[in-house]
RNA sequence: GCCUCUGUAGCUCAGUUGGUAGAGCAGUGGACUGAAAAUCCACGUGUCGUUGGUUCGAUUCCGACCGGAGGCA
């Protein structure tokens, strides 16, 4: 049997840290983040990161551990996320996975490897020009001849998963297709206990995110988003992708105005939060509290404790 | 008060030379295996402002009225 570890996830502002910090005071455990953006060193305001009042002492791994320039990847996040988990195990207490990046929580707890390749490579660069100059279709032609199972899985228009499935071929000589049969036969790493918050109605939660982007910038998204900037961050960092900051260097730069950027954050907020569902609710092992209103955590402790214990999580 | 423009999906608007209408955005659902806070897919009935008239038939033409914008006084 794989050894137990806890997942607390959901979508955006629904209380993951919050529970998964009770959570950590309660049964001896450290929180290790699974966040794409948190990841990142000077993005605590606009990515909500606990600070280090917030842990309340709680051992907290994998946020700010990386410079904005770097580039992460769900497949660099495992390399670095399961010795950490190993870690916590070896020293008898419980890692507590947090966040709602679900590739990357996946990418821990399930026995899946991911195929070759990588962000910066040679290969990517190319296929990247490839795609830029000519369009997908010469991409889209070579994988039909190399990888037809692929080819007929994707849609024409998702370009960069028929880059990826490409690069994966030119990489390692394997296809992607069979990558991926293989690798799903693994079994999982770890035993985990997966508990999700959410609401029970889309407008509480919606009240909820406006609420919290409305905080973000009281507490200085702007200067963050130009402190950044300032640092020389490329554009096309893949920090910057993050919701709240693509929006605010158009805001710096006069593109937009503020209540228009924050608008902007608002919104691309709620729908990142539907899409966080939609990976999330086809997990059948997770167990879902909901809230009813507002977010009562003594309740949503009491409900996760019963569930862990009964997980025989001690 | 007069003149002009305007009123169509939650929002912004297109359109029907008269046969009851369609885009973008929003929203909802879904996908997702080295960018995942990324990327991609699917889903569009609404008294066509109200009310009379013309017509086999009006959202479309004509009149009145109501709302909005602008101009002239």
């Amino acid at each position: 049997m794989p050894p137990k570890i806890v997942c607390v996830t959901g979508p955006t502002a629904c209380g993951k840290t919050t529970l998964g910090i009770l959570l950590a005071k309660q049964f001896h455990g450290e929180i290790v983040s699974a966040d794409s953006m948190q990841i990142y060193r000077g993005m605590t305001i606009g990515t909500a990161a606990p600070t280090l009042a917030e842990m309340q002492g709680v051992p907290h791994h994998m946020v700010a551990v990386a410079e904005p320039t770097e580039q992460w990847s769900a497949a660099r996040y495992a390399e670095a996320a399961i010795p950490c988990v190993e870690d916590i195990l070896s020293r008898g207490k419980l890692p507590i996975l947090v966040g709602g990046t679900g590739l990357w929580l996946d990418a821990v707890v399930s026995g899946h490897g991911f195929a070759g390749g990588s962000a910066g490579g040679a290969v990517r660069r190319e296929l990247q020009r490839l795609l830029d100059q000519r369009g997908v279709e010469p991409l889209l032609q070579e994988l039909r001849q190399v990888d037809p199972e692929s080819a007929e899985r994707l849609h024409p228009s998702d370009e960069k998963r028929i880059l990826r499935a490409l690069e994966v071929w030119r990489e390692t000589g394997k296809t992607i297709s069979a990558h991926n049969a293989e690798t799903k036969l693994l079994p999982p790493r770890y035993d985990a206990v997966w508990l999700g918050l959410r609401f029970e109605n889309r407008e509480d939660q919606r009240a909820l995110i406006d609420l919290r982007v409305d905080r973000m910038v009281e507490a200085g998204l702007p200067a963050e988003v130009r402190a950044l900037l300032q640092s020389g961050l490329p554009r096309d960092a893949t920090a910057l992708q993050a919701i709240g900051y693509k929006e605010f260097i158009a805001a710096a730069e006069g593109r937009v105005t503020e209540s228009e950027a924050v608008e902007e954050v608002k919104l691309r907020s709620r729908q990142y939060a539907k899409r966080q569902l939609s990976w999330l609710r086809r997990n059948p092992a997770l167990h879902w509290i909901t809230w009813e209103k507002d977010r009562d955590f003594a309740r949503a402790l009491q409900i996760s404790t019963e569930i862990l214990q009964g997980a025989g999580v001690s």
